[in-house]
DNA sequence: TGGGATAACATGGGTTTTTATGGTAGTCAA
DNA sequence: TTGACTACCATAAAAACCCATGTTATCCCA
């Protein structure tokens, strides 16, 4: 699983330190590590090749001509596949670091499954954002089981 | 699987770089190239030569005298089975680079089990109506499963 | 429990390799 | 013999790789 926090800096390679924490959960895994354009936030999502495979191989189950199968086929596109150094860094494509508009600071935020990779302000954006929510209709309801 | 986007040149013979992470995908299949004329976009589609044996397989399955089975056949028949040059570039056919509407840019997009080969603007166009229909319906309901 | 030793981590920089792309020479067929 | 196609060579730019260092966290023992 992914999970805490944490702030790291992005090198003039557009390099940066991969949490050892999610590293040793993708080592433990045996996982390759994707990176892809979020479809909902301004930011970058991590997750393993596995999980990847599985939405591929929904791409063939839908009807090839639907809007579903349509943005799956784009978030592909938007997609990398991304190797580790020997330090444990990364090298964030172009196309990521533009979207999500990073430049010298990432906040890595692991949320179980998957992983999100902010910029500083747009991190702060969203957790005053989750915080107003909070106040605003209290915490949400957990259905921890199902029957 | 092929993933993320890339922008490559075309030269006065028609030569092309297919990414190299596409090669690598390629040859760690064990497959050769197959570039063909997509059935739903003005792009050239380029997979294995197994998933183009699926495409055969589901002919036969299919009623002979079906339009399907018509439209199917019509695809085979403007096939190609493509051979690298050292470097890694291949020459994409006339009759596939008129149907694409390329000129001297290929805008390359993995999509999992194949890839697609737009012209630029084509591509843009193809990308706004992604992110439109992003806007309008959100993202798909497979992908807000998996945290 | 304090504090030094050790390991793990994050980060910087240089070197080598790969990749994309331009060009040339050889080959085959019309 | 000319034109199209293929195989091969050259090079600049980008990416991958390797080594070095400061900093933080962990361990171990007195």
């Amino acid at each position: 699983m992914f999970l805490s926090t944490s702030h790291n800096k992005i090198d003039l390679k557009c390099r940066v330190s991969i949490p050892a924490s999610f590293r040793v959960n993708l080592e433990k895994l045996n996982e390759t590590l994707i990176l892809f354009k979020s479809l909902q936030f301004k930011c970058i999502e991590g997750t393993t090749s596995t999980r990847m495979k599985t939405y591929i191989d929904a791409i063939d189950e839908l009807d090839a001509l639907s809007d579903e199968a349509f943005l799956l086929r784009m978030m592909m596109a938007d997609s990398f596949e991304i190797k580790f150094d020997i330090n444990g860094r990364v090298v964030i494509p172009d196309p990521l670091m533009n979207f999500a508009g990073l430049s010298d600071k990432a906040v890595f935020m692991g949320i179980g499954g998957s992983f999100y990779i902010w910029s500083p302000t747009e991190y702060e954006n969203q957790y005053m954002k989750s915080q107003e929510i909070l106040k605003e209709k209290g915490p949400p309801k957990l259905i921890l089981k199902k029957n």
